[in-house]
DNA sequence: TAGCTGATTGACT
DNA sequence: GTCAATCAGCTAA
C-alpha cells in the first residue's frame, strides 16, 4: 500500500526526512521499476527563495493544493526533476527526490539510461532518476497515493543514519540545511 | 516576439 | 576546473 495522503500533510522538512528509505514505484505499461529513496531536498513556500512556489506562478495551484501529488518540471531544457508536494492546502512545500537505490526493474532502467545495470549512478541525481524510471512531464500532477507513480513505505525497519546539509545546485538560499541523505549510501549523488 | 533564467548532466581541459 | 545542450514560462516591449 502506498503512503497515505496524511503522510504528506506535514511540513516539507519532516516529509523529506521520512521519505528516506521509502520505495518509489513507477509503472510504465508492463514495465515496473522501483528504487529506494536515498537522497531528498525540502523546498518551502514563498519565504524560501529557491522554491518554485516562490518563482514559478504557473505551478502555484499545485504547490498550494493538497499534498501527495507529483510535481515534475523541466529544467535546463533537458532534464526532468521529480518532486512530491508536501504540506496542507494553503501551506506550500515540496520535496525534491534526488537519488534512488534501484531495487526492481534494473534492466529497464539501464536500457533507458544507457549505462550498466549495476552502475551506482543508475538513478543517482534528479535528472538521472527521472530518466531511469521513464518519468516525464506527463507525470506532472500524478497522484502519488494511487496509480502509475507511487511511493511505498520502507519494507524493513530503519537501519541507517540520516545526514543533513546544505542544498546543492541552486543559486538562491544556499545556507539552509534542507538536504537529507542516507549516510554512507553509495547511490547518493555527489 | 525576442530574450532570459534555471532545483543538471556529461564531456572535455 | 569549464562548457554546451535545450525548453517552459516568465518578462519587457
Amino acid at each position: 500500500m502506498p503512503l497515505p495522503r496524511r503522510f504528506y500533510a506535514r511540513p516539507a522538512r519532516a516529509v523529506a526526512r521520512d521519505l528516506l528509505g521509502c520505495v518509489l514505484v513507477s509503472r510504465r505499461g508492463r514495465t515496473l521499476a522501483a528504487g529506494r529513496i536515498v537522497e531528498t531536498e525540502a523546498y518551502l513556500g514563498p519565504e524560501d527563495r529557491a522554491s518554485h512556489a516562490a518563482f514559478r506562478p504557473g505551478s502555484r495551484d499545485l504547490f498550494y493544493g493538497a499534498g501527495g501529488v507529483a510535481y515534475v518540471y523541466l529544467n535546463y531544457g533537458m532534464h526532468c526533476c521529480l518532486n512530491a508536494i508536501a504540506g496542507r492546502r494553503g501551506r506550500p512545500g515540496c520535496v525534491l527526490i534526488r537519488a534512488l537505490e534501484p531495487v526492481l526493474g534494473l534492466r529497464a532502467m539501464a536500457r533507458r539510461r544507457g549505462v550498466a545495470s549495476d552502475s551506482p549512478r543508475l538513478a543517482s541525481g534528479p535528472g538521472n532518476l527521472t530518466r531511469a524510471l521513464g518519468i516525464t512531464l506527463r507525470d506532472n500532477r500524478a497522484d502519488l497515493t494511487a496509480g502509475r507513480l507511487t511511493i511505498e513505505p520502507p519494507d524493513a525497519p530503519r537501519d541507517f543514519r540520516i545526514a543533513a546539509g546544505p542544498r546543492v545546485g541552486i543559486t538562491r538560499a544556499r545556507t539552509l540545511r534542507l538536504r537529507f541523505w542516507i549516510a554512507g549510501n553509495p547511490h547518493v549523488s555527489r
